[in-house]
DNA sequence: CTCCCGATTGTCT
DNA sequence: GACAATCGGGAGA
């Protein structure tokens, strides 16, 4: 991962003529729909801590009453407020009795939506990623299913209950290259964006409404991205 | 590789 | 009481 030493301009998230790239995205990147960050966030590098994570598969969830799938589709809980908040914000959920989920919220404070992180690229602290996906088991997990689908994502890097409601673009020094202190415990760095051409699109995974919005997207043929599951009712 | 199934609990109807 | 923005293991092709 390559991270450059901000400038002032960069605090503000206005770029200068012959100025460095900043060292993260800030909150103007994710104050838009769930369905234009979700692709934008394609290439995009998540850092919790020691492991960073080249994103490689996302999914939108739109705003209340108009998405169906949305956990915020019936407006507020005490759940889904965080998605209420304000954008870039990490919504960390429990689902299926054991599994954690991670999204980044959209959109200003009062409106719910975010995108769901579904996979990616471990690009550092693998070695912390894949001893919390090893814990307690002698299975073997290959690096490209470090963070193969939103569950694993989750487990790679480390979160759960108690990060929901994190601030992915926390104010503060942005001093935070490797070495140097100020390096937010959670942020996103800009990355490498991906091409338009490489970016594919489709119906969300596991999801029993709104099937026909494609809002599932992924960099094509890129070896971290979860297999496209349609939902499958549950039967007792 | 592709099904198919059970696990396990928070959340909302 | 139903079921979930899932995963891992096992059977079979």
């Amino acid at each position: 991962m390559t991270v450059t030493r901000p400038t002032p301009d960069d605090e503000r998230g206005e770029r200068g003529v012959g100025t460095p790239a900043p060292v993260r995205l800030t909150r103007d990147f994710f104050d838009r729909p769930a369905h234009q960050v979700a692709p934008d966030l394609l290439g995009r590098v998540l850092v919790h801590g020691p492991v960073a994570l080249r994103i490689t598969e996302t999914e939108a969830y739109g705003v209340p009453g108009e998405d169906p799938a949305s956990h915020t589709y019936r407006g507020r809980t005490a759940r889904n407020a965080v998605m209420f908040g304000p954008p870039g914000h990490l919504y960390v959920y429990f689902t299926y009795g054991m599994h954690f989920c991670a999204n980044l919220t959209c959109l200003p404070e009062g409106v719910g939506s975010g995108v769901l992180l579904r996979a990616g690229e471990v690009i550092s602290g693998a070695e912390r990623a894949l001893a919390r996906r090893t814990a307690g088991s002698a299975r073997v997990v290959k690096h490209h299913d470090l963070a193969k689908g939103p569950a694993r994502l989750a487990v790679a890097l480390g979160f759960t209950r108690e990060h929901n409601g994190l601030d992915a673009c926390a104010p503060g020094p942005l001093a935070g290259l490797p070495g140097l202190p100020g390096l937010p415990e959670l942020f996103v760095s800009p990355g490498e964006p991906v091409a338009p051409s490489s970016i594919r699109s489709g119906p969300r995974t596991g999801v029993s409404s709104a099937q026909e919005t494609p809002w599932r997207f992924w960099i094509d043929a890129d070896p971290t991205v979860s297999p496209h599951r349609a939902h499958v009712p549950r039967r007792r």
